[in-house]
DNA sequence: CATATTGATCGAAAAATTCGATCGATATGG
DNA sequence: CCATATCGATCGAATTTTTCGATCAATATG
């Protein structure tokens, strides 16, 4: 069964008339009129009653008519999911989390189009977890994220490492008052498993925070310390809104690329990849 | 696009060897390649690497994959559920509601098989509210209930008069001493209008059941007087296990069927009609 | 190196789709 | 009552699409 007997169905639905739906559809009336009586004869039931001033469904018809919009629909949806923008050779299809979205791939946009201008590029933030099944079922085509799942059938290359450095709003170059102003946040598994040998004994954080700009944004306000990255306290260490504690250790925070072991383009996939190793060079905090 | 082609692609899919797909679809193997070509030039991208032993899918295919799903599944359970049972001529939507499915439905499903054998018979048991769109909507051609909604262009016709008695465990020939022993049914909105108009000076009964059943049951178990229907409490009236409280008022319950005023078969809706009209006189309390 | 398996390709045959013209039925207006 | 307009069905011819069987090239297997 074709669907644009399925589509035709539904423009006569729509308007009444064969005429009409003929028009709408660039086909002339009897073509219409011959998809709809094939349609008609494919479910063996007459989906509509022929009838002095134009067409009305058969209760076949208004039964049929949900799935005749759900086919159409899942296949035009899928078509344009999958179809190439006009003008492009291939695509990639690439997820991110959030928080490295600026730091990498916004950069990497513009090294792609300028390297490759005939790959289409298809890009999502999302959270890890769902971002890994992706891979895995080769939805995407690159993960960028921290923490990344060991899945076989994915590489996994570290891309950059993020140095986690402890901040204050007051200058002091040993450990803070903790407790009184520190602020925890939750910069993942690694990062708390680091925390907790390097600070054994550290009460609990009168505040934690599960996301960093909003720690970030707290300390300013209200004042405090807390680990945060180097990349995005250095502006604000040079304005002297904040003061790095260089006693306190560093901790490190690898962001990684994920991809699959055994692409469909593996050519395409290994460009892309060193687009994102050279992005990730120069965001590197040095 | 035609169906059988998405088809393909998914059996291509579960089974990574065109010969194999082409003997599950009964076609030949250049069938299921032209297929599979014609699917990935609509759609301007290559949906399988073909290599060394058998195809796998590209990322473009596998993002296509739950489409191809839903686009079948939806033309496949369309066709099902609209297309007529083989070797009938014509079908018949009923829904009703549960308690008069016993009453009417189910003396009407043999009146149909035999006044009409090559009629196919679609049934449902739903609750009023719903139904009365699906009428709207086509979706059925006949309503079987109490108290339906009155929508324009369809039509409501009484079936029968249910008559709603006070029966009590005990034998009296007055109304029950109230509250003490009285189990509220709620028989429906008319029901309630009149039942408040007959016992207006009535305080809260001390149960009051929403399912005649459920009232029928609590007093047969713990003793009690209530409305039921005449035809219902019948045989128990009989072997004396519940005795009808003569002086009390009589209820009336009407129960409608209802239809499209404007049908696609107005000559095969007439006779279903008939037939309920049939088994309702004979279901008819007398 | 022979052999088997894979998907692509080609040409011919078959099937389907489409179009334009026309038909019959029905409604509208004078 | 009749001329006219509108509607969908139908027909035949032209076109397009689909299918098949045979064959080819590439790649594994023993």
């Amino acid at each position: 069964m074709n669907i644009e007997h399925i589509r035709s169905f539904l423009e006569v639905a729509a308007t009444g008339n064969f005429h009409r739906a003929g028009e709408h559809l660039h086909v002339t009336q009897s073509t219409v009129s011959a998809r709809v009586q094939a349609l008609e004869h494919r479910i063996g039931q007459p989906l509509f009653t022929r009838g002095r001033g134009g067409v009305a469904l058969t209760t076949a018809g208004r039964r049929f008519h949900r799935y005749a919009v759900a086919t159409v629909r899942a296949w035009e949806q899928g078509r344009q999911e999958t179809a190439l923008p006009e003008g492009f050779r291939a695509s990639i299809a690439l997820g991110t989390q959030v928080s490295l979205w600026e730091r990498l791939v916004l950069k990497w946009i513009p090294w792609m189009r300028s390297a490759l201008p005939d790959v289409a590029l298809r890009l999502e933030a999302d959270y890890s977890p769902s971002q890994m099944q992706k891979l895995a079922d080769g939805l995407l085509d690159i993960g960028v994220m921290y923490m990344p799942r060991h899945i076989p059938g994915l590489a996994v290359e570290t891309l950059l490492v993020e140095k986690l450095v402890l901040v204050s709003t007051r200058p002091c170059k040993v450990a803070p008052d903790w407790v009184a102003d520190y602020v925890f946040v939750d910069w993942g598994e690694d990062f708390l498993v680091q925390h907790r040998q390097a600070f054994a004994d550290m009460e609990t954080p009168a505040v934690s925070v599960g996301l960093g700009a909003m720690g970030l944004q707290h300390i300013l306000a209200s004042g405090g310390s807390g680990y945060f990255p180097l990349r995005a306290v250095q502006p604000l260490l040079k304005d002297k809104r904040l003061y790095r504690v260089t006693k306190a250790p560093v901790f490190k925070r690898p962001a990684y690329m994920v991809y699959s072991a055994d692409p469909s383009d593996q050519k395409l996939l290994d460009q892309a990849l060193a687009g994102l190793r050279h992005v990730a060079r120069e965001a590197a905090d040095g």
